[in-house]
DNA sequence: CGCACCCCCTGCCGGC
DNA sequence: TGCCGGCAGGGGGTGC
């Protein structure tokens, strides 16, 4: 569920409430995520001080002592929420994290795609293996096109794929896509140099805009807190089948690809 | 190696 | 009302 703006979202909200607190107590009340979590995994945390949340595409990084990174993926449903207070177990909660502050953070996942590992820099960087971020400087025009000239994906593909940019989910490939004019099902390797420099600005565009709206929560998504984002409300093309374009009132397409939707405006984008 | 397909899991929604 | 199929923001393994 969580692309790039929700997982920046959760680590902004969870910051204020994590940074230099100590993991007093991990409970794992069901071990069977993405990668079962070992035996040790709540020893291994127990008695460690957070020191700062980094994110690297959709993954969070709960900066440890002594070069750990406690990793968290949230996969298609994963949450992660203070709570004042413990509070009863709910349904689908698997970690529960008490904090020396006294407070707790849940981790609830119904469909399990989630990950957790700790690690460090070098065992973390072997399990994730992304590239670059969207956001950050090596992200450019030439890179992309470079990577498109390459392979015989769609353009929609290849954005999703995270070991070429990370963080780019379904969600914000289509909305991207929309915003540069081009169509998600276009071959990348045929596309024109100021197309594929539209979609690199249109990434970091729509990636900074959802974030200031805390990002896009479809049905479950929350931040730290529990909160909603707002950029659902901007959507111009996801899950907007026969809806009018925004632009052109044009009726919005849906296609679907491997399982996934696509969507766009077949006026609007070539 | 690159890529298409299928799987993992639970919940929800629409149609019959 | 109840059941069934399809679909959902994630990634990974397999086999061609």
């Amino acid at each position: 569920m969580p692309e790039l703006p929700e997982v920046e979202t959760v680590r902004r909200s969870l910051e204020p409430f994590l940074v230099g607190q100590t993991i007093t107590q991990v409970e794992v009340r069901e071990p069977r995520l993405r990668r079962p979590l070992p035996s040790e995994f709540a020893g291994t945390l127990t008695g460690r001080t957070i020191r700062a949340i980094d994110r690297r595409g959709k993954y969070l990084h709960f900066q440890l002592d002594d070069q750990q990174i406690w990793l968290v993926h949230l996969g298609m449903t994963g949450q992660l929420i203070i709570e004042a207070h413990a509070v009863l177990p709910l349904a689908h909660d698997h970690v529960r994290v008490a904090l020396s502050s006294g407070q707790h953070l849940r981790y609830n996942d119904p469909r399990r795609f989630g990950l957790m590992v700790v690690g460090t820099a070098a065992e973390i960087e072997a399990v994730t293996k992304l590239g670059h971020e969207p956001l950050g400087k090596k992200f450019t025009t030439s890179y992309l096109v470079a990577t498109a000239q390459r392979t015989q994906r769609t353009i929609k593909d290849v954005l999703m794929d995270q070991r070429v940019v990370a963080g780019v989910g379904n969600i914000y490939a289509s909305e991207l896509l929309f915003r540069a004019g081009v169509r998600p099902g276009r071959v990348a390797g045929t596309l024109a140099r100021a197309e594929i420099e539209r979609i690199v600005k249109m990434t970091k565009t729509v990636l900074q805009e959802a974030i200031r709206h805390r990002g896009s929560s479809i049905s479950d998504y929350r931040d730290g807190e529990g909160k909603e984002g707002g950029f659902q409300q901007r959507f111009r093309v996801y899950d907007r089948e026969e809806e009018p374009c925004r632009t052109c009132r044009t009726a919005i397409c849906r296609e679907t690809r491997g399982g996934r939707s696509s969507f766009f405006c077949p006026t609007c984008q070539q």
